[in-house]
DNA sequence: ATTAAACTTAAAGTCAACTTTAATTAATTG
DNA sequence: CAATTAATTAAAGTTGACTTTAAGTTTAAT
């Protein structure tokens, strides 16, 4: 009988590969956001599939989900495949949230760029003194 | 002699335009972001110039600049233009972040899209139950 | 076998960015 | 001109997402 080994991470090795803090992980455990396993001892262990998770949950995370829609998430995943629909909607609810956020961040970044060449056009002379950012602007069709 | 006739905002009709409330502004007061006029009474009002400064923090603000940082480049631009090499460089800082913080989003966004696509294999059998999310990313090499 | 490093817990503390409260005054509307 | 609506202030409260503290236990290294 052979067993596969897999790899046991202790909390302070677990937070190097996932990035996150001892605390930081005993938090999400305590939100329910994520179960190791114990030693006989009472001392945590994390899987492989427990990275994959915390990487997934990670960039759920990045999207704008919040802990308390991850706790939801992590519920419902627990109750099984009949919940597939709603993990599904919630997710995406949480990508059509994002990309409207992302078209705004797209757009902010644009006005930024636009402020640093106008400082830029003020500083070599290529953009007259007299105008105004905001003219600048409606001039490049940049507008909001 | 024609005076030019500016349009005057009340805080509470400023907050409308801006999408901020009243509070919200009067904090940003405090905080030293923004320094509307006062009647004779002592109520504040605000000007267009108020309203393109406001537009221009918010997004700011979306890519990633703090208040405290805001209040640092408020300082400089109080300054005069001695300061314009300053605010070019914090803006420049600014950018460099976001651009970094932007592609993590868009990773992110990948992963979303990958994890629903991978849900909805499952559901409608284009993906073998017996594959993972983690094997379907790295089928797709969509890593991380 | 000792000691240092890493772990355990529950509870309190922190931080940024607001939001709410309370008591008062100004402006607008019927 | 009374009543309603909108403004004023300072100070306290809230929220989400952690972080720190304190007092003890387990593991690892010499």
């Amino acid at each position: 009988m052979d067993e596969k080994i897999e790899k046991k991470y202790r909390i302070g090795d677990f937070a190097e590969v996932t990035g996150l803090s001892s605390p930081t992980l005993r938090y999400y455990e305590k939100e329910g956001l994520i179960n190791p396993h114990r030693t006989e001892n009472g001392l945590r262990y994390y899987t492989e599939q427990d990275v994959d998770w915390i990487k997934f949950l990670l960039h759920l995370k990045s999207t704008g989900m919040t802990i308390e829609q991850l706790k939801q998430y992590v519920k419902w995943r627990a109750e099984g495949d009949s919940t597939i629909d709603k993990r599904v909607e919630l997710l995406e609810e949480v990508r059509s949230n994002f990309e409207k956020e992302f078209e705004n961040l797209q757009n902010s970044w644009t006005i930024l760029n636009d402020k640093l060449d106008w400082y830029k056009g003020k500083v070599n002379g290529h953009i007259e003194d007299s105008e105004s950012f905001a003219a600048y602007l409606k001039r490049l069709n940049h507008h909001e």
